[in-house]
Formats: C-alpha cells, sequence, structure tokens
DNA sequence: TAGCATTTAATTGTACACAATTTAATTTTA
DNA sequence: TAAAATTAAATTGTGTACAATTAAATGCTA
C-alpha cells in the first residue's frame, strides 16, 4: 500500500519533469522568437558569450550532448550567421566554436530573457534555491549511475 | 549584484530541468528497451493500462501532446502490436486507441519498472513528495500563463 | 618508427516535439 | 436546413536527442 503510493509518485515525478522541460521550453520559444534561435543554441550562446571560442567537444561537454546533436545544430547556427566554425590549427580533429559580430551584439538583446523568464515563472529566491539543490542533487545521482 | 546571481540561478535551473529531463528518459531507455517501447510510448501505456479505450484527443490532453506528436507515435505502436487505431462509430472524427493482447500484457512485464527507477533515482519518499510539490506548483503556474 | 589505439567530428537512422496547415466530420446558427 | 464555425486527426516542415557507425587526426608503444 504505501509502497504502491511510492511507485506512483515516481511516475507522476518523471511525468511532471518532463512536462515542465516542454512549457519552460515553450516560455523560452516566445523569449527567443526575437533572436531568431531556440533554446539549446541559446544555451551554445549563454557559453560563447561567457567564454568565446571553444570547441565542439568543449561545449558538448558542458552541455551534455554529443556531435550527433551539436553538429547539425551547429551548422544550423553557422548558417544564421551568428557562429562560426573553424577546424583548429593545432588539432585538426577539433573544431572551434566561436561568435560572428552579430552573435556577440546579440548578447545585449538576451539580457532581459533572465528577468522574463523568472518573472514568467514567478517563484521567489526560496523557491528557486531549494529547486536548484533538488535538482543538483537528483543530477548528481543520475549522472553517477552509469 | 543579488538580481544577478537570482538570473543566474534562473539560468541553472531551467537547464538543470532540461539535463534531468534527459537522464530520466535515459534510465526509461534502458528499462525499456526489453519491451521495445520509448517514454512517451510507455506514458500512452500507462493511460490505457489504467483505462483502455481512449481518443487521441483524450490521450494528448492528459498528456500535453498535441496530434503532430500522437498520430506517427501511435502508428509505430500500432506497427508494433500494442496498440490497435480505429475510428470512433459515434464521432468519424475520433480515432479510439486500445490494447492489443499484447500491449495488454505488456503491463506484468513492466510492473517493476517504478521500483527500478526509484532504486536508480535513490531518492527517499520525502525528497520525492517535496520535489513533487514544487514541480506541481511550478507547472501550474506555466501553465496558467497562456 | 610503423602499427595499433584513442580521440574528435561527422554521418546515418530513428523518434519525439511542435507550429502551421489541411481534411473531414459534426455542430451551430442565420 | 444550408452555410458557417468548430472540432479531431492527419500532414508538412523544422529542430532537437541519441545510438551506432565512419573518417580522419593524433598518441602511444612494441
Amino acid at each position: 500500500m504505501e509502497n504502491n503510493n511510492h511507485l506512483k509518485l515516481e511516475s507522476q515525478i518523471c511525468f511532471k519533469i518532463y512536462t515542465v522541460e516542454r512549457e519552460i521550453t515553450k516560455l523560452y520559444r516566445n523569449l527567443l522568437e526575437d533572436l531568431d534561435m531556440t533554446y539549446p543554441q541559446y544555451l551554445v550562446m549563454l557559453l560563447l558569450w561567457e567564454k568565446d571560442a571553444m570547441t565542439v567537444k568543449q561545449l558538448g561537454k558542458r552541455l551534455f550532448l554529443d556531435s550527433g546533436t551539436l553538429t547539425p545544430m551547429l551548422k544550423r547556427m553557422e548558417a544564421n550567421g551568428i557562429i562560426e566554425r573553424r577546424r583548429s590549427a593545432e588539432d585538426e580533429r577539433s573544431v572551434i566554436i566561436s561568435l560572428t559580430k552579430k552573435g556577440d551584439e546579440l548578447k545585449k538583446k538576451a539580457e532581459c530573457i533572465p528577468t522574463q523568464l523568472v518573472e514568467d515563472m514567478s517563484m521567489n529566491r526560496n523557491e528557486l534555491t531549494l529547486l536548484n539543490d533538488t535538482l543538483t542533487d537528483i543530477l548528481t545521482r543520475l549522472q553517477n549511475k552509469k
């Protein structure tokens, strides 16, 4: 009985995370429409805005994405003129991703996004901190499973 | 300064939800491999195991998915022989999804999944309950935004 | 140093997600 | 009741995710 509830709760939580993720992505979709980028592309840009010129490998490590996802995504971003892709001279295996002028300038337009998002989620600092801790906890456990 | 941290936290939280969602899906991928179904397909099966014969519309309402996602997915599930699709006689616009014998029998094989998953996530009841409440909260706010 | 192992991207193939449009059936209303 | 509006699926097109494989460059070692 008690165990049974426990299991139902598990299903609910996983489904809720799945649903919340899509709802948040939807919020970002609206906010990022102007910048003509998707949420995963925005994540790449956040990394590049913080530190320009990273390899695909480095981006993948930070975002937990492989080249199967990144390569086509980065090509789309290149086609949109916000990043550049070039082979590293030191190691021809690596591809270095860097911001174009246009990509760099988008940073200013993106600055309002976090504020907007927090507003849309309407959560206070305590809630945010608590949730962040819980998620960090889960993530650590999940990623150490493998 | 304080505001700034707040915003960073927001980025972290959204990114963490995005990452946790993918990690959980990976866990399910391993657990569902035997049953030859994906996590979204498993969600459909959960609903059908609970109450057989639902329309695409009803499934979509519960899962927050539209026909653009469901139609091809349900066709794949039909091709795998675990569900049937037939037009409703009362309302020819609706398509009724129901379990096949094979789909119904999979329920037994799926019973161990929640236990396995809770184990893999290694969370106690308190954590699960707290997280569930927080996510419910967020979801309510997000879905009332529109 | 030649050959094997490893590393980094790219490629291939499958499966969601979702916006936007289309098609067909049903309901509403003028 | 015929035309307009609404509803339910399907379709079309774009963009992730990710497993598995391939190709090319680099490192390692016998």
